[in-house]
DNA sequence: GTTACTGCAAAGCTTTTGCATCCCT
DNA sequence: AGGGATGCAAAAGCTTTGCAGTAAC
């Protein structure tokens, strides 16, 4: 965690807490996951100090917020271009690092000035694709119905 | 609003003012944004049956989710595939066609049946890139940073 | 006449905020 | 010592649910 220090952070030890938690994971937590994962071994750790340090990492660059998941933000500590695959029954999400060239002609753009993008894939995994063939549209299917 | 009949689909005035507002709409507005627009003309309309039609329509297919802003769905009866661009100044989403190959080799789905993608473009629309040069961070610079 | 839909209010879930206290630097 | 961070609780924003009444079929 030394990559932290002297950026006028203070580094508290929930702090240090988040960031050994977040450092390396692949799993995409969301705020309730990490506090929950944490609250064991750190018992007063708060929500609001999770959300907290999620917001000064993600200011600053260390941490990327995902809104593929509907009503839930994600947490990705892996900052590089990358996109996402979401497994529509459990809700696992695993990186995809495939090099799309995705530039849009002038009169797709619209006049914005475009500074980012990111592909959602939508699918099964081989656990659940085997476990439950259909029953994935309860509570609404999302974009992921074409 | 005749291909909704003989759907087993009860056809009541909230209901047909949804659909004729949703019609061609491009604006992708959230169930907040279509619950004030109708409430003018249908004082009787509630939040509860503007997202009880969005969600039926949405799981017949005549509807689509969008998750591309954070902690709120948006709406789009374009059901074609398509991607969108918004704007992270003002939140205005518009519509991207452009027809992106982004088959993923087998090591990239891990696994996975991809059962569909969508691609999401962020940046600055005009009116937005004279006014506001900066200040798009707060509460939180989402996935569009990179 | 049935069945499904409406509308209200209450509740749920995620996230944010106010504020007194605490502690890292 | 000072300014930022913590943690609690309360509140906010979006969405869902329970249920009695109502209207479409």
């Amino acid at each position: 965690m030394e990559k932290f220090r002297g950026l006028g952070l203070k580094l508290t030890p929930q702090r240090i807490a988040i960031m050994q938690y977040l450092d390396g994971n692949t799993e995409h937590p969301s705020a309730d996951v990490i506090y929950k994962s944490l609250t064991k071994k750190y018992p007063t750790m708060s929500m609001a100090t999770v959300y907290n340090t999620l917001e000064v990492l993600t200011n600053r660059g260390y941490v990327r917020e995902l809104t593929i998941e509907p009503q839930k933000k994600r947490f990705d500590p892996n900052t590089k271009h990358h996109h996402h695959l979401m497994c529509m029954a459990c809700k696992k999400i695993v990186d995809v690092h495939s090099a799309v060239n995705v530039d849009l002609s002038p009169e797709e753009h619209d006049g914005f000035e475009i500074i980012g993008h990111h592909i959602e894939f939508y699918g099964l995994c081989q656990p659940c694709k085997k476990r439950e063939p259909i029953k994935l549209l309860k509570g609404g299917s999302h974009q992921w119905q074409m």
